[in-house]
DNA sequence: AATAATTTTTAGACAAAACTAAAAATTTGT
DNA sequence: ACAAATTTTTAGTTTTGTCTAAAAATTATT
């Protein structure tokens, strides 16, 4: 599989929410940056390696064996996501593009020693969960933010934006995975809300909200 | 630099003997085992780049930024290698190839971070001098065990053939870096040698002597 | 030194992955 | 339901890195 085949697998994978209906030309178009024509070239491409369904104008649709050889790029991915936190002391903002060029290292050996070398980790610095070998993923249980009432308590425990600068700016806020979030009060006008972190107060948009998991109990 | 760029400046760069006379299209085309036209072709686009000096029919010369460049790859390559072997448990024989797909990644402050994470090494796993981050190698002291006289004694630093063939055979052979050796005799005939290894001797091939080194004093 | 052998370059093609422009199909709006 | 808008596909180019075949230059041989 080459580079460019890989990265639509994995973008193909990120965007199919729903099973059933296909991922829209024009959806991975953005996604990958490129143009829709491009894009029907490729899962062309990617339909006679079985890696997923195509029938004119109606999308694309991993296989079964399209969904485990994604999974496999993003547990890469996800591993050396953490490696470079772990134990080269990266911020957690700045590891997604190199772990973008990592992820593509051929080796399974490579990958199982280190995960091995790593400990085994369930989850990446931004508390997305690491699939397992056989390309199986565990999905945790969490709330956003946004969703969780006054006067409820979580523990962070993932983003849903990754990009770097929404992660600089929870740098800035203090937020990291692991810390204790209590809603003091939601603003109905803009869905603002009060947090309480530690032993701080402050107030972030509803923006900011949506995009901090907790898991709360 | 393309990964296809990459791997003629390197290739080019172990080729480089002289320096005072290029590279040999033919000795590239051998080297990357592709044809001499293809060869052509890539110089003259690394000329255009000054990380070469080409004319025609005259082979090629890197140029000094060419040189850094090279030194560069093979650092990271080197220090992929290290990694591979010391913190991953890969054994010496394993890991060239996966060094081969590593030494691509882009990022200088991966390598810088990798670099002080493994402690600073100063040779890879086959006894070779690891380049610093500005392109500059040191080359330590080393006789191949070819050339030592009877009676000598030296310690493995390295080997010339890094292949995963001979590397297999010197695991067999229990010879690895560090380890002692005395030539014990040696045979006019065929220019095999006997050599003391710890407290066992082992007769070994003229072929097998030129691509161990020792270092003696 | 002239011819033969070898090496290197040129010219023309090809495959992969992208693009533009235009045609075809689908979806939307009234 | 039908025209308008949008999406998707097709057709034809482009770029990168490769190839083959043939021409040109260099090196070796006698």
């Amino acid at each position: 599989m080459t580079l460019s085949e890989e990265d639509y697998i994995k973008a193909i994978y990120h965007l199919s929410k729903d099973d059933q209906k296909g991922v829209s030309t024009n959806a991975i178009a953005a996604q990958m940056e490129t143009k829709a024509s491009s894009v029907t070239d490729m899962i062309k491409k990617l339909a006679e390696k079985e890696i997923l369904h195509y029938k004119k104008y109606q999308g694309a649709r991993l296989t079964d064996k399209g969904k485990v050889y994604a999974a496999k790029i993003i547990r890469k991915h996800r591993l050396w996501e953490f490696f470079l936190v772990e134990k080269l002391n990266f911020s957690w903002d700045e590891v997604h593009d190199i772990a973008e060029e990592l992820e593509h290292i051929k080796s399974e050996k490579l990958i199982e020693k280190l995960d091995a070398f790593l400990d085994f980790p369930r989850v990446d610095p931004h508390g997305d969960p690491i699939p397992d070998k056989n390309g199986h993923i565990k999905k945790l249980e969490k709330s956003l933010l946004s969703s969780v009432k006054k006067g409820e308590t979580g523990i962070v425990v993932g983003v849903k934006d990754s990009s770097s600068e929404f992660l600089k700016y929870l740098n800035k806020l203090n937020i990291s995975l692991g810390e204790q979030i209590t809603v003091v009060s939601k603003e109905p006008f803009d869905n603002s809300m009060t947090i309480l972190l530690n032993t701080t107060e402050l107030n972030i948009s509803a923006l900011t909200a949506n995009n901090i998991y907790l898991k709360t109990k």
